[in-house]
DNA sequence: TGTACATCAGTGAACGCGCGTTCACTGATGTAC
DNA sequence: TGTACATCAGTGAACGCGCGTTCACTGATGTAC
């Protein structure tokens, strides 16, 4: 049942695209070798003509999705916009197509170098990307407004993702998105009444 | 080889503080029911005796650690104390002893009813500290800043833990430990400068 | 208080299943003439 | 362009290991008298 080459690179093309969206649905250990393949319409004997391992292609499906991520972003021309579309219940429903960092963000530590430093160059690439959308302030200060929207934006689809109630997960995303995205930024930073 | 009343039951209060730690530093697949015993001392045979389950002791070790949580924040008596706890070296480097909500928020989601409730719990409670703490604004305004105070620390602990790289990662903790602690809340909100 | 027996916490071997990985095989593709 | 052969992408059975779970057994603890 040999293949043209054409469609061998788009088979192999196609497991790192599934395993990149089934790894961020079920994480790395829940889901196996088998189970990519079948989703990507082949059988897991031809797994390892691909790749040498599953760590291999862990690799490999975390660099692009964290690639997918960062151009994602890049369509943006103004933070408001970047920051309620990451925080936007279609982005908390959507693991499997969403941030890597936060879907995956706890297990990388676990990865291997390889992971890490394709997070570590696609978070610099968020950074810079944010911070070019900030419209004020020094280039120092929009940098450190820049770490604290990223940080806030995972840790608010993070905790809105992870939390039981959906009026809770709700008031988180709404309360981050207004804060992070500009909002309320000046509202909510410090009070808006002298007096205690 | 039986053992007292009282001894079994500190038996099992060690597994499950065992847990509790092997869990945030391993995550739930990456370490085994003999591997918890055999670090509380015990054989893994014993472990039925116990518990009904991996996923019963995974409920129950993770209530332990969200409720550990609460009761260390619980101790500050001010935000920025508890905001440079979190966002401490100290607390990146041990993952094992610290926040549950940033070692396996991620993986949560995947995880039963029960974990989830109480991660929901934990955050109620995290929040009112938070908010407790604030000392200025609207009771609105100061539930809003607990919100994105709590999501920039676990945001920002996840990624000083990703990061490859030491200096980026000491960024991340600093920036946002003067940011969310308070301490350049002013400064970093919006412009210092006008013009641009 | 002491003795005899029942209980049961913990032990370690064993089971079964799933998963990562290997391998002999198939048959379509690619190539040499 | 057509034919003959080599290549190799993909298949599916099989292997081995680890892990969750079970179980017969041990011997110290708890209890009844």
């Amino acid at each position: 049942m040999r293949v043209s080459r054409e469609k061998a690179a788009e088979n192999r093309e196609r497991i790192v695209e599934t395993a990149a969206r089934l790894f961020r649905e079920e994480g790395f250990d829940g889901v196996g070798v088998d189970a990519i393949m079948s989703a990507a319409g082949l059988t897991h004997g031809g797994f390892y003509g691909h790749f040498g391992s599953k760590d291999d292609l862990a690799t490999e499906a975390m660099t692009r999705a964290l690639q997918h991520g960062v151009e994602k972003q890049s369509r943006y021309t103004n933070l408001g916009d970047l920051v309620s579309g990451y925080l936007s219940r279609r982005h908390r429903a959507d693991r499997a197509n969403g941030c890597a960092i936060a879907a995956l963000g706890g297990d990388i530590v676990r990865q291997g170098e390889g992971v890490r430093s394709a997070l570590t160059a696609s978070v610099r690439r968020h950074l810079d990307r944010i911070s070019r959308l900030l419209r004020s302030g020094t280039a120092a200060g929009r940098r450190r407004r820049a770490i604290t929207t990223l940080a806030g934006m995972v840790g608010a689809l993070t905790l809105a993702r992870a939390v039981n109630d959906p009026i809770l997960s709700e008031e988180i995303l709404e309360t981050a998105c207004d804060t992070f995205g500009g909002l309320r930024r000046r509202a909510d930073s410090h009070s808006l009444k002298p007096g205690q």
